[in-house]
DNA sequence: TTAGGCCTGCAC
DNA sequence: GTGCAGGCCTAA
């Protein structure tokens, strides 16, 4: 399941290789992959590939005459460089054919992931991001957290609304927390500045941590050059419910929250009691 | 603010 | 055969 790490991932094996590349042709294998169609994607034709960016767990292809796509890998989407002849994995969605030979292929069986075109002219980048994304997770600090006071959410739901933090999902999240030894149900509201910073601290170094290892592979995920990440190794609570906690020894526990898995150290990560003003 | 729908593969 | 996994969007 694609986050942060394993998104960046995919942009760092896919820059070098695919910028400064004109694209030579374009195949839509499902229309409905696109979320967006401001032009017809066989319209990128002839357009060349300036740079590839990233916000959250997006990338920004931005070409030439300000021409700009927009792709998420959802669940199980895979961007994978191919040359000719290979054979597309199942559920190819959309294949870019670059100069010089460079196949990019687009698959998703899930479908929760897309792609949007945005026109010449329309500052996508901004447009995408705007009412939709907040601040990268890589690049977030303590006093973007100031607005924290007046929620009433969890941690948890919080760092999984991609306009408080983009970039964070279920894995990352419950490996901070633990990390932070904060309590994912732990009201947003009641959160002192020095919780609010240790955990800001965490989420950037369970990131950079994951970023060195080239992301967690689970099962599915796969970088531009089929590699897998190799963090699922360091991970210290996800999917690891019933095992001790790697600090304490104390059995880890599952339990829902927003919806979603997560695993504590129920002592490690103890709640707050009412009242009880955590730093 | 919460619940449901989207979708497939895999574990049971 | 059933249910679960999950990000994100829409509807109640």
């Amino acid at each position: 399941m694609p986050e942060l790490p394993e998104v960046e991932a995919v942009r760092r094996t896919l820059i070098g290789t695919v910028d400064g590349r004109q694209i030579e042709g374009v195949k839509v294998l499902r229309r409905d992959y696109f979320r967006r169609m401001a032009f017809p994607a066989e319209q990128l034709l002839g357009h060349t590939l300036r740079t590839i960016g990233r916000h959250g767990k997006r990338l920004f292809w931005q070409f030439d005459a300000d021409v700009c796509m927009v792709s998420h890998l959802g669940m199980s989407g895979r961007i994978t460089l191919r040359m000719p002849g290979d054979a597309c994995l199942p559920h190819t969605h959309l294949i870019i054919v670059l100069a010089g030979g460079i196949h990019l292929h687009f698959s998703d069986p899930r479908r929760f992931g897309g792609v949007w075109l945005y026109n010449r002219g329309t500052d996508a980048v901004a447009e995408h991001v705007q009412g939709r994304m907040g601040v990268d997770a890589l690049s977030l600090r303590e006093a973007d957290l100031i607005t924290w006071s007046q929620k009433a959410t969890c941690l948890k739901a919080e760092l999984l609304n991609q306009k408080t933090v983009a970039g964070l999902g279920n894995i990352y999240i419950d490996e901070a927390l633990w990390m932070a030894q904060l309590h994912p149900l732990q009201s947003v509201q009641r959160l002192g500045p020095e919780s609010r910073a240790r955990l800001v601290a965490c989420i950037g170094q369970v990131l950079r941590a994951s970023l060195d290892r080239g992301g967690t592979t689970l099962r599915d995920y796969r970088d531009a050059k089929a590699n897998r990440g190799g963090f699922a190794e360091s991970l210290a609570v996800y999917g690891k419910a019933g095992q001790p906690c790697r600090r304490c020894g104390t059995k880890l526990r599952g339990l829902v929250v927003a919806q979603r898995s997560t695993v504590v150290c129920p002592k490690c990560q103890a709640r707050r009691k009412r009242g009880e003003h955590a730093n």
